[in-house]
DNA sequence: GTCTATATACAGATAGAC
DNA sequence: GTCTATCTGTATATAGAC
């Protein structure tokens, strides 16, 4: 009895990455029940006795990709050095949105945005929410140490989010074809981190 | 000959209109060319001769909209009042990006960007690549002017409109539902001008 | 639970009359 | 050029055997 729903929770697990895959790569009307089938090396009616219909199998498959996407919350400890953690933070960032995955999973959010809210507000408090609360509690607790001179610790770790960003998010997103060079976008990074600490200065 | 040819141009322009309407509503998979033909007030066929299939139909309508939404680059004009204009550029920049035409031609461009990169690149080369050049070079006056000291001002103008967007951007495109209050997103437009100018002072 | 085979609906694209 | 009617493929979802 343990072993059947061992193998029949397999299946599910199967299906889930099956789904995820093809739908944040094709979306989700380009995207057939049968195609996630073969994908997961089952039959159609598996997925059907699993998940019903296909939007529900949407909302979980990219849902649980949402929660996910954690960013580590060490980082946001304050450290001796503030430029080389805020350059490391950047860094780290970067990385995130650099991600093949995360591209896919922000565009597929996007692109449904309309169709299932439920689906886009599970990433934005899983991804950027979070990161910004992160942020502007780190922000706080530097205001109070005296280090920086922040009035508003939300709207400076906005600030310095978007500017990380760069144009490097959008063009990713967007699939523009002219990447950014490597050293250029550390470059970026470094101007951005000094600037910050130059208008926050205490 | 010419009343023909006019009216043919007529119907062209009603298959434009109701095709980005469409499109950037539903996505491109899920709009048929029924509903266009519907939409516009003429018979599929019609649709066909003019635009020979879904996809050329789609690049040429959602290709159109993103040419239309310039800025006007009158506003990138120094003036006197540094601060007074930096506010000006952010709000008309928060305008374009409230707008809902605007919000669904990124989504639209983003969902498809793998399907169809030359939108992608005609959405990002008339409208943030161009905005960000424009800023661009009213940074480097100001810097040659001596009123701000900007080592590199492709960066700067990037960190700007990239501040300036702050979490409106992403919650619009998102439809998460918890918008931001107009007064509130005022302050933080005040912060950004605020803190850049400090960043940059000469 | 899982499979193969099928019902039903609608999409993109075309043929032929006017 | 524009229309109505139609062809052809494929999608979601289900029926019934094992």
């Amino acid at each position: 009895m343990s072993k059947t729903r061992t193998k029949s929770e397999e299946k599910r697990v199967l299906i889930l990455d099956a789904a995820v895959e093809l739908f944040t790569e094709q979306g989700f009307s380009n995207t057939s029940m049968d195609q996630i089938a073969k994908h997961a090396g089952v039959s159609k009616q598996t997925v059907y006795s699993h998940f019903g219909n296909k939007e529900d199998l949407f909302v979980g498959a990219v849902g649980c990709k949402c929660a996910a996407h954690a960013i580590t919350p060490e980082l946001f400890e304050p450290q001796q050095d503030l430029h080389l953690q805020l350059l490391e933070i950047a860094s780290q960032f970067t990385a995130l949105i650099q991600s093949r995955e995360a591209i896919r999973v922000l565009r597929t959010c996007m692109a449904e945005a309309e169709t299932y809210p439920e689906l886009s507000r599970l990433f934005y408090d899983a991804g950027p929410d979070r990161l910004t609360g992160m942020m502007s509690a780190l922000l706080t607790r530097l205001d109070k140490q005296g280090r920086l001179q922040i009035p508003d610790a939300r709207f400076a770790a906005v600030q310095f989010l978007k500017m990380v960003q760069g144009e490097l998010q959008m063009r990713l997103e967007l699939n523009t074809g002219h990447p950014i060079a490597h050293d250029e976008h550390q470059r970026y990074l470094e101007s951005c981190v000094r600037m910050f600490l130059r208008a926050y200065a205490a």
